[in-house]
DNA sequence: ATTTGGCAGATTAACGATAACATATCGATA
DNA sequence: TATCGATATGTTATCGTTAATCTGCCAAAT
């Protein structure tokens, strides 16, 4: 019963080459003889080496690791996102290390640092508004990285992200479409390029069927978040002087329609519920909900760029935006013919 | 425009202290006096010098990373766990690294070899039932671990879980005290604790009841997850021989109820639906849904006691074992007094 | 005045792996 | 036969940091 870790150092006693003639044979070096490798190889599968990852970037340079750093874990947009990247970086023989900003922006800049520390190949980032900043260290640490979900201003990076502008439209013009005139809209917390274009897009919609800003009755993404947390998204409904709600995000509207229910309304008899959801179609709701969505996949190009990238530091930036569709499920419809706001 | 990173020597150099004192003032050593201390820290945040991980890991045998091993991210629950293991563990200094055996058992055996590789300072584990043998490769290199959520046969090291015995009895006997006697139990994909001892338990509350095994018709996880994946669920209800489902886990139930919506059984009017889900009561479905849950988190107490172990490697095994309780939502109901089965 | 002890900081040697370079062997070629 | 090049392996230096040990200095104690 052997303790401790077993060390090139170990096989290379055992079998009687150096190591650095071991190191070579387990990193399958072709220009070891066949055989020679085969022995190294077995004498360290016996003796259950494992290569110390710290001492083998420290010299090389290279960790294997690429970190992707996101807002918090109980969206489930992000956790479908990162296991598609973990499964496409393991088949790029990366790991993936996920951290987590918990909500708190401040964090963002402790968590590039992290990874910076800890010699990531590589970041996929979802920045919030506030952090070009942060991106700095990144460019001064020469950290090849990709810029997810968001649009950062100014910054000169690789980027793939949807077409909010466009989602908040085809959200607007369906709505008035329906006959819709008076609107809530439930932001989302971060300060996101998400939230301002999607804004953008859907007034526009909304100017385009002769509607003025004063139809949108806006709550902030702060008060959704707290009474998400504290279970009375209820308040926010009042007053009904809308036919429709706008969600920020799906799971938004999960709790919201459990709301309604309670007081009487039905969705969407009463009251249209559209929300965005860059990722997935699916829902489990019933009915399911109406929703902007894009059919492509933000993990697997961003994970594509940053293999590239990391492969070529000297790629010109790219600047990927993918195009969003509404999935009409059965939440939107025309409003009651006898409203009168 | 300076490149690439900072070193200690940088640091060094710039202000004239040996690597050494300079290493030492910024861990803050108490040996240095204040004054040296703050010009070397400031000079350090200056140039813009972030610790090199590898290193520092290397040399000192602390990483400050601690590794959890997940079957997959899709399923809610984990996320929030690992949500909450985020919290913990940043609060004592630790970055969380999550690895994610993506429902490849043989997968499990690389993870655990690459959070060794990095040298982590402790590992969360999920383990599924025939993992046994690769817990030895964490006590062989002496890591901290903690097996969080399964029981694992024979194996003497901490351990954190829910009492699914005690899950299936109550799943089944609030079941058959409304009077249900024919079932479909869908199973998770997992060779877990968890599914053995969940059967257990609601097999002994059938047997309370007076009825036997046969009153059960079983659906092995890979059927289900199969169906979940080609979103064919629909296909698992025939024939429609039972009055009750119960479902492994909650995201199950939710296409579920779709399927049985689709073809005109209301739930819980003609179906009775129950399932398990370990880590939280909230549901978004509409009516709720019947779930068992527990009250305590997995999370909180796993880290707890990792921390706990990595402070003092000679501590002696803990097993913890957490009550859980059943959920009252709205999918079930007895069984429709017309049926015949 | 000499010893003692503590403090601030320097010097040196690792941690484990790998890159860069050097060497030895052997067959092929001039 | 002497030289060359390819192949297979050994030597040495180094990645950036920290642990272990040591030195010099000054104040307090004898």
């Amino acid at each position: 019963m052997k303790s401790s870790r077993i060390t090139l150092k170990d096989i290379s006693m055992a079998c009687g080459f150096t190591m650095n003639t071991v190191s070579r044979a387990l990193r399958d070096d072709p220009h070891l003889s066949a055989a020679t490798r085969e022995l190294i190889q077995n004498t360290a599968r016996e003796m259950g080496y494992i290569r110390n990852t710290m001492a083998s970037s420290l010299r090389s340079g290279r960790s294997h690791i690429v970190a992707v750093i996101v807002n918090d874990l109980h969206n489930q947009h992000f956790c479908d996102l990162l296991n598609r990247m973990d499964l496409d970086l393991r088949k790029a023989d990366y790991n993936l290390m996920i951290l987590c900003m918990q909500l708190d922006n401040a964090l963002a800049e402790k968590l590039i640092h992290t990874a910076i520390s800890l010699s990531v190949d590589g970041i996929l980032y979802f920045p919030n508004f506030d952090q070009a900043p942060y991106l700095e260290y990144m460019e001064k640490n020469r950290v090849p990285f990709v810029l997810l979900d968001r649009r950062v201003p100014d910054i000169q990076a690789d980027n793939v992200r949807c077409d909010d502008v466009q989602g908040g439209y085809l959200a607007g013009s369906h709505l008035t479409a329906l006959g819709h005139r008076r609107f809530l809209f439930l932001s989302g917390i971060e300060k996101s390029s998400s939230q301002v274009d999607r804004m953008d897009g859907f007034l526009q919609a909304l100017r385009e069927a002769g509607l003025s800003e004063e139809c949108v009755r806006v709550v902030p993404g702060i008060q959704v978040e707290t009474a998400l947390a504290r279970n009375s998204i209820s308040e926010l409904l009042d007053p009904v002087d809308y036919t429709a709600i706008v969600s920020f995000r799906d799971e938004v509207s999960y709790p919201l329609m459990n709301a309604l229910h309670e007081r009487g309304l039905s969705v969407p008899r009463d009251i249209s519920l559209i929300s965005f959801d860059n990722l997935r179609a699916e829902t489990p709701a019933l009915p399911p909900l109406t929703s902007i969505y894009t059919d492509e996949s933000i993990a697997e190009i961003g994970v594509k760029m940053l293999l590239e990238r990391m492969d070529d530091a000297s790629l010109p930036a790219r600047n990927v935006i993918l195009p969003v569709k509404i999935f009409e499920g059965g939440t939107t419809a025309p409003p009651p013919h006898n409203i009168n706001l």
